[in-house]
DNA sequence: ATTTATGCAAAACTTTTGCATGGGA
DNA sequence: TCCCATGCAAAAGTTTTGCATAAAT
Protein backbone atom coordinates (compact mmCIF):
# COMPACT_ATOMS: atom_id res chain seq x y z
CA UNK A 1 0.00 0.00 0.00
CA UNK A 2 2.60 2.60 -1.47
CA UNK A 3 0.90 6.41 -0.36
CA UNK A 4 2.63 7.38 -3.26
CA UNK A 5 -0.81 6.16 -5.37
CA UNK A 6 -2.25 8.53 -7.37
CA UNK A 7 -5.70 8.12 -5.97
CA UNK A 8 -4.26 9.05 -2.23
CA UNK A 9 -3.22 12.14 -3.56
CA UNK A 10 -6.35 12.77 -4.62
CA UNK A 11 -7.60 12.42 -1.24
CA UNK A 12 -4.99 14.92 0.39
CA UNK A 13 -5.36 17.28 -2.39
CA UNK A 14 -9.78 17.09 -1.40
CA UNK A 15 -8.82 17.81 1.96
CA UNK A 16 -9.40 14.53 3.52
CA UNK A 17 -7.56 12.60 6.04
CA UNK A 18 -5.94 10.06 5.36
CA UNK A 19 -6.73 7.53 7.88
CA UNK A 20 -6.58 3.84 8.24
CA UNK A 21 -10.11 2.70 7.06
CA UNK A 22 -9.00 4.70 3.91
CA UNK A 23 -6.24 3.85 3.37
CA UNK A 24 -7.27 0.21 4.06
CA UNK A 25 -10.20 0.16 1.93
CA UNK A 26 -8.34 1.92 -0.58
CA UNK A 27 -5.66 -0.68 -1.23
CA UNK A 28 -8.17 -3.37 -0.91
CA UNK A 29 -9.59 -1.87 -4.36
CA UNK A 30 -6.71 -1.11 -5.64
CA UNK A 31 -5.28 -4.98 -5.27
CA UNK A 32 -8.49 -5.91 -6.87
CA UNK A 33 -8.15 -6.20 -10.50
CA UNK A 34 -11.65 -7.10 -11.43
CA UNK A 35 -15.27 -6.03 -9.43
CA UNK A 36 -15.59 -6.53 -5.89
CA UNK A 37 -18.74 -6.13 -3.96
CA UNK A 38 -19.40 -4.38 -0.44
CA UNK A 39 -19.65 -7.91 1.20
CA UNK A 40 -16.06 -9.00 -0.37
CA UNK A 41 -14.58 -5.22 0.65
CA UNK A 42 -16.16 -5.67 4.42
CA UNK A 43 -14.66 -9.27 4.33
CA UNK A 44 -10.88 -8.52 3.39
CA UNK A 45 -11.32 -5.65 6.12
CA UNK A 46 -11.76 -7.87 8.20
CA UNK A 47 -9.34 -10.35 7.84
CA UNK A 48 -6.74 -6.82 7.28
CA UNK A 49 -7.56 -4.43 10.23
CA UNK A 50 -10.14 -6.05 12.33
CA UNK A 51 -10.65 -2.93 14.24
CA UNK A 52 -12.13 -0.89 11.65
CA UNK A 53 -15.70 -0.64 11.58
CA UNK A 54 -18.37 -1.77 8.98
CA UNK A 55 -19.60 1.26 8.69
CA UNK A 56 -16.10 3.76 7.88
CA UNK A 57 -15.64 0.96 5.08
CA UNK A 58 -19.20 2.16 3.83
CA UNK A 59 -18.69 5.47 4.61
CA UNK A 60 -14.82 5.03 2.73
CA UNK A 61 -16.97 3.65 -0.32
CA UNK A 62 -19.16 6.10 -0.38
CA UNK A 63 -16.41 8.95 -0.53
CA UNK A 64 -14.21 7.59 -3.15
CA UNK A 65 -16.99 7.55 -5.39
CA UNK A 66 -18.17 10.72 -4.66
CA UNK A 67 -14.42 11.49 -5.59
CA UNK A 68 -14.64 9.59 -8.55
CA UNK A 69 -11.72 7.01 -7.58
CA UNK A 70 -14.02 3.83 -7.92
CA UNK A 71 -17.59 3.37 -9.55
CA UNK A 72 -20.22 1.32 -7.99
CA UNK A 73 -21.82 -1.08 -11.27
CA UNK A 74 -24.91 -3.05 -11.55
CA UNK A 75 -24.11 -6.80 -11.31
CA UNK A 76 -27.04 -8.96 -11.85
CA UNK A 77 -28.28 -9.45 -8.23
CA UNK A 78 -29.76 -6.39 -7.37
CA UNK A 79 -29.21 -5.89 -3.29
CA UNK A 80 -25.55 -5.33 -4.44
CA UNK A 81 -23.54 -3.19 -6.68
CA UNK A 82 -20.00 -3.69 -7.29
CA UNK A 83 -17.46 -1.48 -7.31
CA UNK A 84 -14.57 -1.06 -10.41
CA UNK A 85 -11.43 1.16 -9.76
CA UNK A 86 -11.31 4.05 -12.29
CA UNK A 87 -7.93 3.59 -13.34
CA UNK A 88 -6.94 6.78 -15.24
CA UNK A 89 -10.48 7.76 -14.66
CA UNK A 90 -12.67 5.50 -16.92
CA UNK A 91 -13.36 1.55 -17.15
CA UNK A 92 -14.40 -0.63 -19.45
CA UNK A 93 -16.35 -4.19 -19.79
CA UNK A 94 -18.72 -6.32 -21.44
CA UNK A 95 -20.99 -8.48 -19.27
CA UNK A 96 -22.65 -11.52 -20.22
CA UNK A 97 -25.92 -11.47 -20.05
CA UNK A 98 -26.07 -15.30 -19.72
CA UNK A 99 -23.75 -16.05 -16.75
CA UNK A 100 -23.29 -12.46 -15.82
CA UNK A 101 -19.50 -12.60 -15.77
CA UNK A 102 -17.34 -9.62 -16.40
CA UNK A 103 -14.95 -9.00 -19.18
CA UNK A 104 -12.38 -6.09 -18.92
CA UNK A 105 -10.94 -4.86 -22.01
CA UNK A 106 -8.67 -1.10 -22.53
CA UNK A 107 -9.60 0.42 -25.65
CA UNK A 108 -12.63 2.58 -25.93
CA UNK A 109 -11.63 5.45 -28.76
CA UNK A 110 -13.82 7.33 -26.89
CA UNK A 111 -11.20 10.40 -26.32
CA UNK A 112 -12.86 12.52 -29.21
CA UNK A 113 -16.44 12.23 -28.02
CA UNK A 114 -15.27 12.98 -25.16
CA UNK A 115 -14.09 16.28 -26.17
CA UNK A 116 -17.08 17.32 -28.34
CA UNK A 117 -19.07 16.17 -25.40
CA UNK A 118 -17.60 18.77 -23.06
CA UNK A 119 -18.44 21.38 -25.82
CA UNK A 120 -21.85 20.23 -26.68
CA UNK A 121 -22.79 20.00 -23.33
CA UNK A 122 -21.09 22.65 -21.26
CA UNK A 123 -19.27 19.96 -19.29
CA UNK A 124 -15.62 19.28 -17.50
CA UNK A 125 -15.25 15.84 -18.22
CA UNK A 126 -13.20 14.18 -15.77
CA UNK A 127 -13.95 10.23 -16.96
CA UNK A 128 -16.46 7.42 -18.13
CA UNK A 129 -17.72 4.26 -17.99
CA UNK A 130 -18.87 1.86 -20.37
CA UNK A 131 -20.21 -1.45 -20.50
CA UNK A 132 -21.48 -3.71 -23.01
CA UNK A 133 -24.12 -6.31 -23.08
CA UNK A 134 -23.89 -9.70 -25.03
CA UNK A 135 -24.03 -13.37 -24.30
CA UNK A 136 -20.33 -15.60 -24.38
CA UNK A 137 -19.41 -17.96 -26.12
CA UNK A 138 -19.83 -20.68 -23.15
CA UNK A 139 -23.23 -19.22 -22.66
CA UNK A 140 -24.23 -19.91 -26.33
CA UNK A 141 -26.31 -22.58 -26.78
CA UNK A 142 -24.75 -25.21 -28.60
CA UNK A 143 -26.36 -25.76 -31.64
CA UNK A 144 -30.04 -25.95 -32.12
CA UNK A 145 -32.98 -26.64 -29.73
CA UNK A 146 -30.62 -27.04 -26.65
CA UNK A 147 -32.93 -26.51 -23.57
CA UNK A 148 -31.74 -25.20 -20.27
CA UNK B 1 -49.65 1.55 -23.53
CA UNK B 2 -50.37 0.33 -26.97
CA UNK B 3 -49.84 -2.93 -26.78
CA UNK B 4 -47.25 -2.97 -30.13
CA UNK B 5 -44.49 -1.57 -28.29
CA UNK B 6 -41.19 -3.56 -29.00
CA UNK B 7 -40.46 -4.12 -25.97
CA UNK B 8 -43.46 -6.10 -25.45
CA UNK B 9 -42.46 -8.52 -28.40
CA UNK B 10 -39.68 -8.93 -26.44
CA UNK B 11 -41.80 -10.67 -23.91
CA UNK B 12 -43.88 -12.22 -25.61
CA UNK B 13 -41.54 -14.09 -28.10
CA UNK B 14 -39.50 -15.39 -24.91
CA UNK B 15 -42.57 -16.67 -23.74
CA UNK B 16 -43.78 -14.80 -20.86
CA UNK B 17 -47.28 -13.61 -20.03
CA UNK B 18 -48.75 -10.43 -20.57
CA UNK B 19 -50.15 -9.42 -17.36
CA UNK B 20 -51.18 -6.40 -15.96
CA UNK B 21 -48.19 -5.88 -13.34
CA UNK B 22 -45.74 -6.55 -16.01
CA UNK B 23 -47.37 -3.60 -18.52
CA UNK B 24 -47.91 -1.38 -16.22
CA UNK B 25 -44.45 -1.15 -15.15
CA UNK B 26 -42.83 -1.40 -18.73
CA UNK B 27 -45.85 1.53 -19.37
CA UNK B 28 -43.87 3.97 -16.70
CA UNK B 29 -40.69 3.11 -17.95
CA UNK B 30 -41.79 3.92 -21.64
CA UNK B 31 -43.27 6.93 -20.01
CA UNK B 32 -40.69 8.19 -18.74
CA UNK B 33 -37.48 9.95 -20.45
CA UNK B 34 -34.88 9.82 -17.66
CA UNK B 35 -34.24 7.38 -14.98
CA UNK B 36 -36.50 6.35 -12.57
CA UNK B 37 -35.90 4.50 -8.94
CA UNK B 38 -37.50 1.94 -7.84
CA UNK B 39 -39.72 4.48 -5.48
CA UNK B 40 -40.85 6.05 -8.04
CA UNK B 41 -41.92 3.43 -10.06
CA UNK B 42 -43.74 1.62 -6.81
CA UNK B 43 -45.18 5.34 -6.52
CA UNK B 44 -46.71 5.24 -10.18
CA UNK B 45 -48.18 2.38 -10.32
CA UNK B 46 -49.87 2.27 -6.30
CA UNK B 47 -51.92 5.65 -8.07
CA UNK B 48 -52.27 3.57 -11.22
CA UNK B 49 -53.39 0.07 -10.23
CA UNK B 50 -53.67 -0.40 -6.26
CA UNK B 51 -54.34 -3.58 -6.77
CA UNK B 52 -50.65 -4.66 -8.10
CA UNK B 53 -48.36 -5.57 -5.10
CA UNK B 54 -44.90 -4.04 -4.36
CA UNK B 55 -43.32 -7.54 -5.51
CA UNK B 56 -44.66 -8.22 -8.71
CA UNK B 57 -43.10 -4.46 -9.17
CA UNK B 58 -39.63 -5.87 -8.11
CA UNK B 59 -39.86 -9.01 -9.70
CA UNK B 60 -40.61 -7.05 -13.51
CA UNK B 61 -37.72 -4.80 -13.08
CA UNK B 62 -35.72 -7.59 -12.40
CA UNK B 63 -36.90 -9.43 -15.63
CA UNK B 64 -36.87 -6.32 -17.67
CA UNK B 65 -33.17 -6.63 -16.42
CA UNK B 66 -32.97 -9.66 -17.77
CA UNK B 67 -34.41 -9.66 -21.08
CA UNK B 68 -31.90 -5.74 -21.52
CA UNK B 69 -35.29 -4.07 -21.68
CA UNK B 70 -33.94 -1.89 -18.88
CA UNK B 71 -30.57 -0.94 -17.68
CA UNK B 72 -29.99 -0.25 -13.47
CA UNK B 73 -27.02 2.44 -13.01
CA UNK B 74 -26.11 3.90 -10.07
CA UNK B 75 -26.39 7.60 -9.20
CA UNK B 76 -24.04 8.69 -6.29
CA UNK B 77 -26.20 8.24 -3.55
CA UNK B 78 -25.55 4.42 -3.82
CA UNK B 79 -28.25 2.52 -1.83
CA UNK B 80 -30.89 2.34 -4.75
CA UNK B 81 -30.35 2.22 -8.85
CA UNK B 82 -32.32 4.10 -11.38
CA UNK B 83 -33.87 2.34 -14.10
CA UNK B 84 -33.22 3.62 -17.99
CA UNK B 85 -35.09 2.39 -20.47
CA UNK B 86 -32.09 1.09 -23.33
CA UNK B 87 -34.15 2.14 -26.37
CA UNK B 88 -33.18 0.09 -29.52
CA UNK B 89 -30.63 -1.42 -26.95
CA UNK B 90 -28.23 1.42 -26.26
CA UNK B 91 -27.80 4.75 -23.60
CA UNK B 92 -25.65 7.24 -23.30
CA UNK B 93 -25.73 10.04 -20.53
CA UNK B 94 -23.24 12.13 -18.65
CA UNK B 95 -23.61 12.80 -14.95
CA UNK B 96 -22.57 15.87 -13.25
CA UNK B 97 -20.50 15.06 -10.13
CA UNK B 98 -22.29 17.57 -8.20
CA UNK B 99 -25.81 17.92 -9.04
CA UNK B 100 -26.01 14.20 -10.05
CA UNK B 101 -28.14 15.48 -12.94
CA UNK B 102 -28.36 12.94 -16.09
CA UNK B 103 -27.83 14.47 -19.06
CA UNK B 104 -28.32 12.31 -22.15
CA UNK B 105 -27.38 12.79 -25.69
CA UNK B 106 -27.67 10.22 -28.58
CA UNK B 107 -24.48 9.79 -30.57
CA UNK B 108 -22.17 7.40 -29.63
CA UNK B 109 -19.87 6.13 -32.97
CA UNK B 110 -19.70 2.91 -30.98
CA UNK B 111 -20.83 0.55 -33.84
CA UNK B 112 -17.36 -0.23 -34.50
CA UNK B 113 -15.69 -0.90 -31.36
CA UNK B 114 -18.87 -3.28 -30.61
CA UNK B 115 -18.10 -4.94 -33.53
CA UNK B 116 -14.45 -5.26 -32.56
CA UNK B 117 -15.32 -7.07 -29.59
CA UNK B 118 -17.81 -9.20 -30.74
CA UNK B 119 -14.39 -11.07 -32.16
CA UNK B 120 -11.89 -10.72 -29.55
CA UNK B 121 -14.07 -11.30 -27.14
CA UNK B 122 -16.19 -13.87 -28.96
CA UNK B 123 -18.85 -12.27 -28.01
CA UNK B 124 -22.86 -11.99 -29.25
CA UNK B 125 -23.54 -8.42 -28.20
CA UNK B 126 -26.43 -6.79 -27.98
CA UNK B 127 -26.37 -3.35 -26.54
CA UNK B 128 -23.98 -1.08 -24.49
CA UNK B 129 -24.84 1.75 -21.65
CA UNK B 130 -21.78 4.38 -21.93
CA UNK B 131 -21.58 7.35 -18.98
CA UNK B 132 -19.53 10.27 -18.59
CA UNK B 133 -18.66 12.12 -15.09
CA UNK B 134 -18.13 15.30 -15.41
CA UNK B 135 -19.16 18.60 -13.59
CA UNK B 136 -22.00 21.26 -15.38
CA UNK B 137 -21.85 23.95 -15.74
CA UNK B 138 -23.85 25.69 -12.75
CA UNK B 139 -21.44 23.41 -10.46
CA UNK B 140 -18.47 24.84 -11.32
CA UNK B 141 -16.88 27.59 -9.15
CA UNK B 142 -17.35 30.92 -10.85
CA UNK B 143 -13.81 31.74 -10.53
CA UNK B 144 -11.15 31.14 -8.57
CA UNK B 145 -11.14 30.56 -4.52
CA UNK B 146 -14.77 29.78 -3.83
CA UNK B 147 -14.44 27.53 -0.76
CA UNK B 148 -17.53 24.83 0.10
C1' DA C 1 -4.45 21.39 20.43
C1' DT C 2 -8.10 21.09 17.04
C1' DT C 3 -11.12 19.06 14.40
C1' DT C 4 -12.15 15.36 11.55
C1' DA C 5 -13.20 10.59 11.28
C1' DT C 6 -14.03 6.54 13.72
C1' DG C 7 -16.36 2.47 16.08
C1' DC C 8 -20.22 0.54 18.00
C1' DA C 9 -24.84 -1.15 17.71
C1' DA C 10 -29.33 -0.21 16.83
C1' DA C 11 -32.52 1.79 13.36
C1' DA C 12 -34.11 2.46 8.76
C1' DC C 13 -34.81 0.85 4.30
C1' DT C 14 -35.19 -1.71 0.24
C1' DT C 15 -35.75 -6.06 -1.73
C1' DT C 16 -36.87 -10.97 -1.38
C1' DT C 17 -39.33 -15.13 -0.04
C1' DG C 18 -43.42 -18.72 0.53
C1' DC C 19 -47.77 -20.11 -0.50
C1' DA C 20 -52.57 -20.10 -1.70
C1' DT C 21 -55.21 -17.76 -5.26
C1' DG C 22 -56.25 -15.43 -9.56
C1' DG C 23 -55.52 -14.50 -14.42
C1' DG C 24 -53.50 -15.29 -19.02
C1' DA C 25 -52.88 -18.48 -22.97
C1' DT D 1 -58.42 -26.08 -18.44
C1' DC D 2 -53.61 -25.61 -17.07
C1' DC D 3 -49.82 -23.39 -15.40
C1' DC D 4 -47.67 -19.14 -14.72
C1' DA D 5 -47.61 -15.07 -12.12
C1' DT D 6 -49.60 -12.54 -8.52
C1' DG D 7 -50.58 -10.48 -3.85
C1' DC D 8 -49.88 -10.38 0.79
C1' DA D 9 -46.96 -9.73 4.70
C1' DA D 10 -43.25 -11.12 7.11
C1' DA D 11 -38.18 -12.12 6.69
C1' DA D 12 -33.67 -11.22 5.17
C1' DG D 13 -30.14 -8.27 4.14
C1' DT D 14 -27.55 -4.21 3.46
C1' DT D 15 -26.64 0.47 4.49
C1' DT D 16 -27.18 4.45 7.54
C1' DT D 17 -27.50 7.09 11.77
C1' DG D 18 -25.98 9.28 16.56
C1' DC D 19 -22.67 10.10 19.84
C1' DA D 20 -18.64 9.70 22.66
C1' DT D 21 -13.84 8.63 21.68
C1' DA D 22 -9.64 8.13 19.04
C1' DA D 23 -6.50 9.76 15.74
C1' DA D 24 -4.74 12.61 11.99
C1' DT D 25 -2.86 17.21 11.00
Amino acid sequence: MSEGSPHIQVLKDAGYRLTQARLTVLGILEAERGHITSAEVLERVAALKPAIGRASVFRTLDLLTQLGIIRPTYNGSSLTPTYVLMRDGHHHHAICTGCQRFFEFDDCGLEALSRSLEQTLNLQISGHLLEFYGICAACRPPAAGASA
